[in-house]
DNA sequence: GCAACACATTGATGATCGTCAATATGTTGG
DNA sequence: CCAACATATTGACGATCATCAATGTGTTGC
């Protein structure tokens, strides 16, 4: 998951094969049960822990919830926000994490050609 | 997507933490262009080229759709099996497959979870 | 039984992934 | 400006993945 994005189109149906990718670039991203974790803290309580009572999640709630070390809490969050299942607001030195409706958006259009 | 999947619970919620890796192994399987072509085969016409207006489709359709060699297609299919998103039935020399809607149910029953 | 067939398994190889330590970048308070 | 802080980037390492050639396993037709 360090790789660019297939250029995730949200727009009207492009070649199926494009959408193919993109859709495999947003499954590939769920596929980790740490950002499974993570997401299911964003979509939950919605509200942080260490940096206050804002409109989204900070990273170092992340580092706790999931256990795992800052860089690599970094690298998922890169990862989320590359599927365009997470979006990222700088506010001062922190950064505040929320859910992006449109990767599941993708996701949803997606599933029904698949058997889902 | 070789080693063995996290024992898929489809019946009520178990621990969370199990759930998570259960759905992050759904979404592994899914997140390969070549394994959501598949799916989308079978999901699509649902009747093979090769073999005959069966009811399924037979691995040697898969070759032909996918491009891969038959050891690759063998190895995708075991691994859309082991998510419980398709199931192989044996008939004659051939392997029909079809869609299994229970790797889809417990997708759609993760999702609101994770924000989707 | 035997040859042909359909698919599965094994072994190997290059690529990607998840993780962390070390370091860099940008922001705040004094 | 400087020190402290929050996060991002880099580099490295072991693990896993996707793929194929070679081989194994089970089935059919003769």
């Amino acid at each position: 998951m360090s790789t660019v994005p297939p250029v995730i189109q949200l727009e009207p149906t492009p070649t199926p094969e494009a959408s193919l990718e993109a859709a495999a670039w947003v499954f590939k991203a769920l596929s980790d049960p740490a950002r499974l974790k993570i997401l299911a803290f964003l979509a939950g309580n919605g509200t942080g822990i260490c940096c206050g009572p804002e409109d989204g999640v900070c990273a170092c709630d992340l580092e706790a919830v999931t256990g795992l070390s800052q860089p690599t809490v970094s690298h998922h969050m890169k990862c989320l926000i590359s599927a365009n299942l997470v979006v990222g607001e700088k506010r001062g030195r922190w950064m505040y994490y929320r859910v992006d409706p449109a990767g599941f958006a993708l996701l949803r259009a997606f599933l029904p050609r698949i058997g889902g």
